[in-house]
DNA sequence: CCGCCCATTCTGGTATTACCAAATTTCAAA
DNA sequence: TTTGAAATTTGGTAATACCAGAATGGGCGG
């Protein structure tokens, strides 16, 4: 065991070692030998995610998960370590995507400076180089989006969408996998900076509806095929 | 010193007590002597500042502070804490919300269940006894605004709604000090409530738009009159 | 056989102590 | 002033102990 995903690991370890009506978990001394580190680390452990609301620690009493319906945080960190999520919950991220964007597509032809503009060119034109070396561009594609965010001013809506991003580490390459859709991909970024360009927000955001309409399609398409065998099934250590 | 807020006072502490030109904090065994408590429930709370990327923890060097830009968590934290936010992340916060809600009444009239609509009596009723009791409704308002994010069936949208939803705790029983104000909201409510039960999504939007409009002019008014005293000076314990 | 009560066990909450190794600081020698 | 080695500080980790309330199990009474 790499103490280094300790966190990952134990709330992994938690929903399948929890009693499946209670969701009561082992005890921190069990959790402690389990993991061969001392009480304190799982506490450590336990404290982060208490904060997630992922478990409750009752007093005297034990831990308990709070629910069977992982945290925005908990997504994040189970994306991390590999655990897979719900299907669904890809589903209504991508739909929540779409409301930011689209509206942060908008905002951004009013608001963006000439640092995003530049920003913007950068990822570009890195996106460029990777694609002609046959690489994915999942890091720049993220880049891309999350600039258009920040240039929309409003550092609260960044830090919003910054977070389920980080839910996209693992799949945003599977997405990339096919150089086609990287090219395609591409392409529509060009599109859209075309747009906030010339401040057409109208265009930015119509651009911006269809882009992501094809990411929506392609989870869709997927998520369907896996139905069954994804999900609940939460990947012990 | 309550322990039970420790977690906000020691954050706090650490943007009261940092170095300012390093961000470097008072040591783990410093903060223990100051609070009064053992090291393991410092390097609790550390571990949940870290988590939330409010702090750095370097090994054998120190504890940092990572930006003077707080996170979404950390505002939550804050607020919780008495601590003022920057008077501009309250209208950033505003502008996301308006992004979110009206899209969510427009969801919401393709979506509500009777379960939904149901909840929004109650909440609509409990409003109106509160109303005639000469009390605030910041509570109702909260419940009400979630409860039609909560009717889009977008789990992943219902809890990053819910995230800056907490930070208005100190602030929402303000805005609804004045009985006249509860009154319009409450007014304001009954109509998109209406609108969703026709599943007028257009008209739901409209009627959202127009309603968080008037708070956006609130607490716009209020921030030019404070915009000097208010913000970054992070009351310590 | 069922239900109630009490003693035992378990559990989280907290504090204390101790070591380690690396980072930092101190300070004297060059 | 510069340099470099020694002393100190710091986070990381483990082990132990005690508390008080919750959970549990068994025996007693009905």
């Amino acid at each position: 065991m790499k103490e280094k995903n300790l966190l990952a690991e134990l709330a992994a370890y938690l929903f399948s070692a929890s009693n499946g009506e209670t969701g009561r978990t082992p005890s921190e001394r069990e959790l402690a030998e389990h993991f061969s580190v001392s009480r304190g680390q799982i506490r450590e452990a336990l404290a982060i995610l208490e904060a997630m609301r992922i478990v409750e620690r009752r007093a005297k009493s034990g831990i308990y998960l709070t629910t069977r319906q992982a945290s925005v945080e908990a997504m994040a960190l189970f994306a991390k370590a590999g655990v897979p999520l719900d299907p669904i919950q890809i589903y209504e991220t991508v739909e929540l995507r779409k409301i930011h964007e689209i509206k942060a597509a908008e905002l951004a032809c009013s608001r963006a400076t000439e640092e995003n503009y530049e920003r913007l060119r950068e990822i570009l034109h890195e996106s460029e180089l990777r694609l002609d070396a046959g690489e994915g561009i999942a890091k720049e594609d993220r880049d891309f989006h999350l600039e258009i965010v920040r240039a929309t001013k409003n550092s609260v809506f960044h830090k919003v969408c910054s977070v389920y991003y980080v839910m996209g580490e693992q799949r945003l390459p599977i997405y990339f996998q096919d150089p086609a859709r990287g090219r395609k991909s591409h392409a529509e970024h060009l599109q859209i900076f075309d747009a906030l360009l010339k401040r057409d927000g109208n265009l930015a955001q119509a651009l911006m509806s269809a882009h992501l309409q094809g990411v929506e399609g392609y989870w869709k398409g997927l998520i369907q095929g896996h139905t069954e065998d994804a999900g609940k099934t939460l990947a012990p250590a």
